[in-house]
RNA sequence: GGGCGAAUAGCUCAGCUGGGAGAGCGCCUGCCUUACAAGCAGGAUGUCGGGGGUUCGAGCCCCUCUUCGCCCACCA
């Protein structure tokens, strides 16, 4: 009936077979139309340029376990997969490739770029997504989405329109963040600061009509070609008497005021700033404030333009270093100091990014970030772990207005045509040909492009088809869950959050799982050029996504990065042939079994066996409750100590002696219990690893053709009741063993050496209970004879261990090394000693007894007594053995 | 300048509402016991970062200090 597994787990022989069978049935496919609950995530989009990285691997594993435990659970799921355009990103690398051919966009023109990226993106765009489905990723394929597809597309200007029409999207020139290598603005978030060394200069401005000088300090000297002011504090009394003064830029020769203005603190450098309004987000507020001139020094490339004089055509290094020449040359140099300030860099291509005055499209965000706070402060939203509200809320409080044009070619381009007869603007749905104003047909596109974080915001409606009211949308939406890591939180979530109430007066999603950045071994993160990226692929094929997913999984604690090596997956490699293994052994043991003839009440089972389906639903509980909480770590824990250390260490053990014996109703419940807790287990570790507990599943006897073990059910328990006391005499069987093995160990007799065994009990009802279980007890702690009864007469030469209140002994008549018993006893009494100190140290403390719960202290009053007990048995046998050793030597 | 997090066994980390400190890996000892040497059995290992406080009782709560890490922010 059942199949042989070969010896040793291979995961490359298996893994692209069953996620093509998976495939092929259609397991993954959700149906809107089931009627079952529905649980859906929309995927964080990887960019179509990306390659999965370690942190796709545990997002996406994560997601994988959810969703496939939900659809065990009898839950409809949709796991929604695509890719992000990613504009800027996907540009560049079209560029690059571009470059590499000698050309350059604008040979080929907007449309013929355009043309080029898609077809990019057809030849190696999305491979990411293969590399996903390598990871057992179960999405709904069939429903790719890409944030560039016409329905989405379409989704993007519906949305731009009504925000426009509403008043939240406007246009203005103001300060933005310049990148002069991909020469387009960015969002304040697509700036990344660095500190970095550098230094503050401090500028001689002679004063007009007078020998004296205005100190200023900057830390980008050029920048003065475009200053028109210089501001103090109003109330610093060395400059008082110089406000409404004028002072001669040098170099450039312009007369510019002194005017004074809160912002400046007088404590700071020589308490005397330039203000350079257009090349300075704080000087671009003076500058409004006090209506001074935006005089742009920059082109678009970061190079000084014609405002600069002489210096045009220089870089800002260069002009830096040739501005700073020039000052010294007239003796306006005061002093240079080393200063480190922060940086703002391009998030794309690390270019340093230039504040520049442009005219922008702006979203007032301020509206929908108070909905957007609103949804999370009452629960509608719920952000787990917790802390991370305090953070979406300081962000969502502070927002700005957010700069969504970007001058790239590669996106959705901006539904706005610019009227030259009458210079209005119209915002269309369709493409337009006459200015919606005046009629004229001479309009123009905006070329802009929408930011790509435009219409990531959109994604979980605008993939379920949005702006249509679709069944899908009816019934995925709100997504149940979005598992996604904090450093997208602003860029991405708190986004969706606002259009999703917005667009659909619902939250996008109702529980936010934010989990841990991947680092390397030392803590540090990942990257190409410290040359620490462990490669998510190369794990696959070297341990197999099982193994991988596992450990990601046993590391996903909430609240903390994960520190991943190899080595740590090769460990748990270790646990999935364990499993593997265990299969085989039931596989071998259940060749002549069928489980339609499971019949749990027709038989009576022994303890090991109620003890492992007692184990088995509780683990089932466990793991629920772990998945729900998004305990991932937990969930992996209890599975994989469940699995080793109950179900191989002990049952499986256990269950040789009936399956080999010739007891046919033994043997027959035992394969019972066997596949009944195996099967079980295949199915909780199946979200957690897909592959091999899909190989097993299906060779068990049985058969189950066309379903795969995510068709079936999740475990709750086994449903079958199990006897308390059965339960208690397994674990005292345990005990047992664990007291004579560990006698063994430490007087190091070899597993071959038999030995036996008397068990002196306290009562006759436990000597019962042992007689029973004697043949189990003789198996696991390799026994020859065991001897159980009350005040049973002591041998001379016994090796004493104490388990619980039965007290072990071990005649070694002649064997036994009284030297090393002593040593052995000795330690024992030690270790129980300590114990005995304690608790009567803290019974004996007054204000204990008199304010701690009754269960604290009836159960450290027993706890007591045992070791009292334990102390005085290994007492008595230790001066046994002295007076032994004694007698020994006087003979 | 604000905010967040971390410090527990050699390493990586768990530890729920306070009731005698845990896991995995590594280490030591003994075993090729017919599922598994990617294994089995046994064993050792901790002033839970320092100091104070609350409490009968603190890894956990409060205060404080130290050392790391991250996020946000316009001090020239």
């Amino acid at each position: 009936m059942s199949m042989q597994l070969p010896k040793a787990y291979d995961p490359a022989l298996i893994e692209q077979k069953w996620f093509d069978i998976w495939e092929q049935r259609g397991d993954f496919r959700a149906d809107e139309h089931s009627g079952r609950p529905a649980y859906s995530i929309v995927i964080p989009p990887p960019n179509v340029t990306g390659v999965l990285h370690m942190g796709h691997a545990l997002n996406n594993s994560l997601q994988d376990i959810l969703c496939r435990w939900k659809r065990m659970s009898g839950y409809e799921v949709l796991w929604m997969p695509g890719t992000d355009h990613a504009g800027i990103a996907t540009q560049n690398v079209v560029e690059k490739q571009l470059h590499a051919e000698n050309l350059d966009r604008h040979e080929l023109g907007r449309e013929g770029f355009v043309q080029r990226v898609w077809q990019w993106r057809e030849e190696s765009g999305g491979q990411i997504i293969n590399q996903l489905k390598r990871l057992g990723a179960s999405c709904d394929w069939e429903r790719e989405r890409f944030t560039m597809d016409d329905g989405l597309s379409r989704a993007v200007r519906e949305v731009f329109v009504r925000l426009y029409q509403d008043g939240l999207i406007y246009r203005d020139n103001r300060l933005i963040n310049w990148c002069p290598r991909c020469h387009t603005a960015l969002s304040d978030l697509e700036v990344e600061h660095e500190d970095k060394k550098g230094s503050i200069w401090h500028l001689r401005y002679p004063l007009v009509g007078s020998d004296r000088y205005l100190v200023v300090a900057t830390t980008r000297p050029e920048t003065m070609l475009g200053d028109s002011a210089v501001a103090v504090a109003p109330d610093d009394e060395r400059y008082r008497d110089l406000i409404g003064a004028t002072v001669l830029l040098p170099l450039v020769n312009r007369e510019i005021p002194v005017i004074a203005d809160e912002y400046v603190d007088s404590e700071f450098g020589s308490g005397a700033v330039k203000m350079t309004p257009a090349h300075d987000f704080n000087d671009f507020a003076v500058g409004k404030r006090h209506d001074l001139d935006f005089i742009n020094v920059l082109d678009e490339s970061g190079r000084i333009n014609e405002n600069g004089g002489s210096y045009q055509g220089l870089s800002t290094v260069d002009a830096r270093s040739q501005v700073v020449a020039d000052l010294d040359k007239l003796g306006l140099l005061e002093k240079v100091e080393d200063h480190v300030h922060a940086v703002g860099e391009c998030y794309r291509c690390h270019a340093v990014i230039e504040p520049y005055m442009s005219k922008q499209w702006y979203v007032a965000v301020k509206p929908l970030a108070e909905q957007a706070i609103n949804a999370v402060e009452s629960g509608q939203t719920a952000i787990v772990p917790r802390q991370w509200e305090k953070t979406y809320f300081e962000w969502m409080n502070n927002i700005q207005d957010w700069c969504i044009s970007r001058q790239i070619w590669w996106g959705h381009r901006i539904p706005a045509w610019f009227c030259s007869d009458c210079d209005k603007i119209s915002v269309s749905l369709e493409d337009i040909t006459s200015c919606e104003h005046c009629g004229s047909q001479t309009v123009e596109q905006e070329s802009d492009v929408l930011d790509t974080w435009f219409s990531s915001a959109l994604w979980p409606f605008s993939t379920m088809g949005w702006p249509d009211r679709t069944r899908t949308l009816e019934t995925f939406y709100p997504t149940s869950c979005l598992v996604t890591g904090f450093d997208i939180l602003f860029f991405w979530v708190a986004r969706m959050m606002m259009m999703g109430l917005r667009f659909m007066d619902d939250v996008p999603f109702k529980e936010v799982y934010i989990h841990a950045l991947v680092r390397d071994a030392q803590g540090q993160k990942m990257s190409k050029s410290k040359g620490n990226v462990i490669d998510p692929l190369t794990v696959i094929d070297e341990y197999g996504a099982d193994a991988f997913r596992f450990t990601l999984c046993a590391f996903a604690a909430m609240g903390r990065d994960i520190r991943l090596s190899t080595e740590r997956i090769g460990g748990y490699r270790h646990f999935v042939n364990k499993l593997w293994n265990a299969s085989r052994f039931a596989l071998l043991n259940l060749e002549d079994f069928d489980p339609v003839n499971i019949d749990f009440s027709s038989v009576e089972l022994a303890p090991a066996e109620q003890w492992i389906l007692h184990r088995y639903d509780q683990t089932a509980v466990q793991m629920n409750r772990a998945l729900a909480d998004y305990k991932f770590n937990d969930a992996a824990a209890v599975l994989y100590a469940f699995t080793w250390h109950e179900f191989c260490d002990w049952y499986i053990e256990l269950s040789k002696q009936p399956l080999y014996g010739d007891d046919s109703a033994a043997r027959h419940s035992a394969q019972m219990v066997l596949f009944t807790v195996l099967e079980g287990l295949l199915r909780l570790a199946h979200p957690i690893l897909p592959f091999v507990t899909e190989e097993i599943w299906q060779a068990l006897p049985g058969g189950r053709p066309n379903k795969s073990i995510m068709m079936a059910s999740f475990p709750a328990g086994s449903g079958i009741t199990t006897d308390q006391k059965a339960v208690a005499d397994m674990e005292m069987l345990m005990t047992i063993v664990t007291a004579v093995r560990n006698v063994r160990g430490e007087l190091d007799l070899p597993p071959g050496r038999k030995i036996n065994v008397l068990l002196n009990c306290k009562d006759d009802a436990t000597v019962t209970t042992i007689r029973a279980q004697q043949a189990a007890i003789c198996s696991l702690a390799r026994v020859e004879e065991l001897v159980a009864g009350v005040d049973i007469d002591r041998p001379q030469e016994v090796a004493t261990q104490v388990a619980g209140d039965i007290d072990v002994l071990i005649p070694l008549a002649g064997v036994i090394d009284l030297v090393e018993e002593e040593a052995r006893l000795q330690k024992e009494i030690d270790k129980v000693q300590k114990d005995v100190d304690f608790f009567t140290r803290k019974l004996g403390n007054e204000k204990f007894v008199q304010n701690a719960p009754k269960q604290v202290l009836e159960k450290d009053r027993a706890k007591l007594a045992v070791a009292q007990d334990k102390s005085k048995t290994l007492q008595q046998s230790l001066e046994k053995i002295v007076a032994l050793q004694r007698v020994a030597a006087e003979s």
